[in-house]
DNA sequence: ATACAATATGACTGTATAGTCATTATTTTA
DNA sequence: TAAAATAATGACTATACAGTCATATTGTAT
């Protein structure tokens, strides 16, 4: 989507532009954000940012999509998802490597966020409901195969089950990302131990309940 | 916040003009709407918002608060919430009134909703944190009741049970709305045995977890 | 060295709209 | 009913910023 000027400029220079662009939508959203902020904080002229993109939507769109796949390919990259338990998979998913992409990258797990969630409207509603639509079939298909392999419920149909995995699932989410952000993104001992053992806990919830 | 002209007006022609500011913030989000537009849709000169807010902004923050007023009236009204269990009230926070509510105003449920979920960043964000707070420290005294009645378990620290149970509420809650909202904000018989159904299974996973 | 192509630049233009204010209309008071 | 106070109006102003474009710079081929 963006010209092909743009894609012949060397990686740093991209990743720069990109950058700056995530910083200014991020803080600003996409109304308030300026293309002149944008193009001084890469240090290039306003112009030049022209030259790559056909105008400041697509500039969004594609820092969104840049933004995603970087977040992707980094928790790919580390996680072997298949064939996992549905109780694994939300301990892995909320531990380590999640949490060093969170200390490493805040400001595009911030973006990222901020995609998913709507802040964008209907400019990334598309991209964001794909991501969506992924994640969804994937938690699905953990349900399913736990339901095959007895260690999930089967009296209680899919879609049910996958309304509840992920209300906790995003929950934790979102309490471990205020966490770390309130943290200025470090995270000591004691609190690392303490997330662990709410972490335990919640699966403790997901598979037992909190009923008595 | 409102000038004194804005007080001394008659209530149908406030309700007019603030229905037509939540109209048009929800649609087209804080920058993009225009006084211009709420004015022509309330059927007031553009002159005379000044007259009544000192800036958009005021007119956004005071629409917010009395639809979040109006909002909470509406379910205080009817929801005795006192000394209920925390199941019950999961069961009736999701029922009845709610269900009414959303049909009768959705642009007012979902304008609440923008405002919650930040939609409009640092404009609202007081007015929404407070009412998460009041929504959390209820929910917590819940729980806590839960625990000295013996139907919560009481291995498990409060924070913990509240994320979880916050979790699945809200998740539940956006399905509703969603659900509802796709059929244009009516709802037939056999989608509201669904979703009883539905409401039911899921305090069953709150209780007794999803595992087996 | 020279010509040609690709890229970078920032001053400039056009537009949209928040907020103003002089004027007109309505209501209240005496 | 006249005068004074209050409210309504919409043409106007000031500003901010997206997007353009003529010019300058850099790179490349011969």
């Amino acid at each position: 989507m963006p010209k092909k000027t743009f894609h012949r400029l060397d990686e740093d220079k991209k990743e720069k532009i990109l950058r700056s662009a995530i910083d200014e939508f991020h803080q600003k959203g996409f109304e308030r954000a300026t293309v002149d902020a944008i193009a001084a904080n890469a240090g290039v002229a306003k112009g030049s940012i022209y030259q790559y993109f056909s105008d400041k939507k697509e500039l969004l769109l594609y820092s969104a999509t840049w933004a995603l796949e970087y977040f992707m390919n980094e928790i790919d990259k580390r996680e072997a998802l298949c064939d996992m338990d549905v109780f694994e998979y939300f301990l892995s998913a909320q531990r380590g490597n999640r949490v060093d992409l969170l200390k490493r990258e805040p400001l595009l797990v911030a973006f990222t966020s901020d995609v998913m969630f709507g802040k964008f409207g209907e400019l990334t509603k598309n991209l964001s409901d794909e991501i969506w639509k992924t994640s969804e079939s994937y938690m699905l298909s953990l349900i399913r195969n736990g339901k095959k392999k007895g260690t999930v419920r089967s009296d209680i149909d899919d879609e049910t089950l996958l309304l509840f995995f992920q209300g906790v699932v995003d929950r934790m989410e979102m309490h471990m990302f205020k966490g770390i952000q309130d943290q200025n993104f470090e995270m000591s001992k004691e609190a690392y131990d303490e997330s662990i053992k709410m972490l335990n806990n919640m699966v403790s919830l997901l598979k037992e309940g909190m009923g008595c």
